[in-house]
DNA sequence: CAAAAAAGCCAAAGCGCTTTGGAAGACTCT
DNA sequence: AGAGTCTTCCAAAGCGCTTTGGCTTTTTTG
């Protein structure tokens, strides 16, 4: 069933449906609801491929998926994801994942936006002055970036947590439970999460007058190995923090194991808390030693960029505002006064 | 620069650059060379909206996501499309992510069958007389199940992992230690991965005339609290078993954590042996006793989904071709004799 | 060497929609 | 009543590609 036949069956011509259909103006109400409900009764619906053609809109949103045999997407995703797709859903909006390598993706960008094949893209785990975000702006296609990147000579529109005040907020409370040498297991630091952890971490030492020790600060890849390794180093070393900020979950469980391994406790000789991005599978809570987290749903994050975005593309949302969400500081078990 | 220009300027017919291009024999190789070559010089790239709209063929694949508040999408998704990805990047493949309420997905399946979005989709996490698949199937659509379906009276294409094999050769390696109660901590058991796998235990048991008792299995949604929990029943009860059979490790964080809190060891008090995914961020190896597993690799299965579904697409492959990959026994520390 | 076959190219008709530029009729205003 | 203004609809021109059917020109064949 196409446009066409409609037409035809309504007596009327392809225009008028079309733009009946579409809400325009220029229709009687009453020729308009005859539309409406013959479209619905033989369950007509516009082929997107023409739609398409015909408007350069395509319903779908885009991301470029890094790839490469050494790149491992980070698992975060999935939760996002599951956000996304969400309000995506309810909005009968596709999601179009443009694999690209991982040392290039400005081609892929170039690609989608030449050949429209999304209405708008979002941009993750920026760093400063990244160049996709520079790129895409001068693309000129409406897009998002979850988290921020820093540095340019122009605005544009994002959403991120306050990664800097958490951890400032995590770092505040360690200092005044007596904790005179901290440490911190971050992410990667080129991107600008981890940069902004760190200042929040430096920012509440110089509060106190502290400060981070060189050897005191780790950037890994945020694996589980990574917390074990990091955390052996940091407490074998002399003048070992007695309490750690962790940038996941997951570098936590390496956390833990490692601060076992030597014979320790928590939060007895090590206090510890952790970033959550909110995983349905894996609680801070239920972590032998329930774990203090900064907390912060990505998942919410992902739907609300969903609706950003659908909000961009349609026009309701313009220029370059950027939100930043407050991040929950929770205290559970895992933190106490620094040992004597 | 669309196919029009390209025309003109080469003083040649659309026809016959366009089959210039898209390789068609009726065109003189002196001038599929000429047109081959200016068409790279001017970065010429066919508009993907148009030919869509004229051959139908998208240049997609599709994959239906279903999602809802209470709807989490498993983490092993990412791993999954890591590999897809990686394949998809080097033949120009993009991934559509169809959002779709967990409760209907029929409707979207098709939709974008209806619509032509996509050339091909794959089907994941299949049960037994999986609904999506019978209609799949129906629809005419190439597809690729990843994992199994059954009950059917008809064939379809899939790739799976040999499941029952892989719990088996598990379970069989713990009754030879002497274990005589295993307990299997399964993911959800209308999926065909979890009733195979509690399939290949009871076999193995069946073989040396033991059986699964009744409370010794339990299906769950594959987290590291249901796996605490799991375990926690199954060694507070009476007849409690001496080695546990897990299907994730993200479950067996759990397991781990629960034995622990027992005060019980492993393996001195429980063997224990989960089926690893192989994340990048998770290894089995790295648990404090390092972990026994069933080891398939997820993202080489979504690299060879994609390869398939392309050879699908272009015809290469037909028919209800079944691929089922062996599994890897992994013996490390966390197995032993069973207590005496 | 004429007839048949093959090679090489083209004009034009889709694909199914949106949108432009009218046009006919109804309505308002002086 | 005539001019002007809405209202409501339509024919037709795109969007940029593929593909059908045909038309020349060259090559092959008996």
């Amino acid at each position: 069933m196409n446009l066409k036949q409609l037409a035809h069956m309504l007596a009327l011509s392809q225009t008028t449906v079309s733009r009946a259909l579409n809400g325009y103006p220029e229709v009687n109400e009453e020729t308009r609801r005859r539309v409406m409900d013959a479209a619905k009764r033989h369950g007509y619906r516009p082929n997107p491929s023409a739609r398409r053609l015909a408007t350069g809109k395509s319903g779908m949103i885009g991301y470029v998926l890094p790839t490469g045999a050494a790149v491992d997407i980070d698992p975060h995703f999935v939760e996002f994801l599951s956000g996304l797709g969400d309000y995506a859903r309810s909005h009968e909006l596709d999601l179009v994942l443009s694999p690209a390598d991982a040392d290039d993706q400005e081609t892929t960008y170039r690609r989608i936006v030449a050949n429209r094949q999304v209405d708008a893209v979002y941009i993750s785990s920026p760093r400063p002055q990244d160049s996709r975000v520079a790129l895409v702006s001068t693309l000129g296609i409406p897009f998002l970036v979850h988290g921020r990147s820093e540095g340019f000579d122009f605005d544009y529109p994002y959403l991120d947590i306050d990664n800097e005040g958490a951890f400032h907020e995590a770092a505040r409370l360690l200092v005044q439970l007596g904790h005179r040498r901290l440490a911190l297991i971050n992410g990667d630091d080129r991107e600008t999460f981890a940069i902004h952890r760190e200042r929040g971490v430096r920012r509440a030492l110089a509060a106190s007058g502290l400060s981070l020790g060189e050897r005191h600060v780790c950037s890994v890849v945020m694996t589980e190995e990574n917390g074990y390794r990091a955390t052996r180093r940091l407490l074998e070393e002399g003048d070992a923090p007695t309490a750690i900020a962790c940038s996941s979950l997951i570098m936590a469980l390496g956390v833990v194991r490692a601060v076992r391994d030597l014979g320790l406790t928590i939060p007895g000789d090590v206090s510890l808390i952790a970033h959550d991005d909110v995983f349905p599978w894996l609680k801070p809570e239920n972590f032998s030693v329930p774990l203090s987290t900064t907390r912060s749903s990505i998942r919410l994050a992902g739907a609300r960029v969903a609706e950003r975005l659908a909000a961009r593309i349609s026009g309701l949302e313009e220029g370059a505002r950027g939100e930043v969400w407050p991040v929950d500081l929770v205290v559970r078990g895992s933190v106490a006064g620094a040992p004597a």
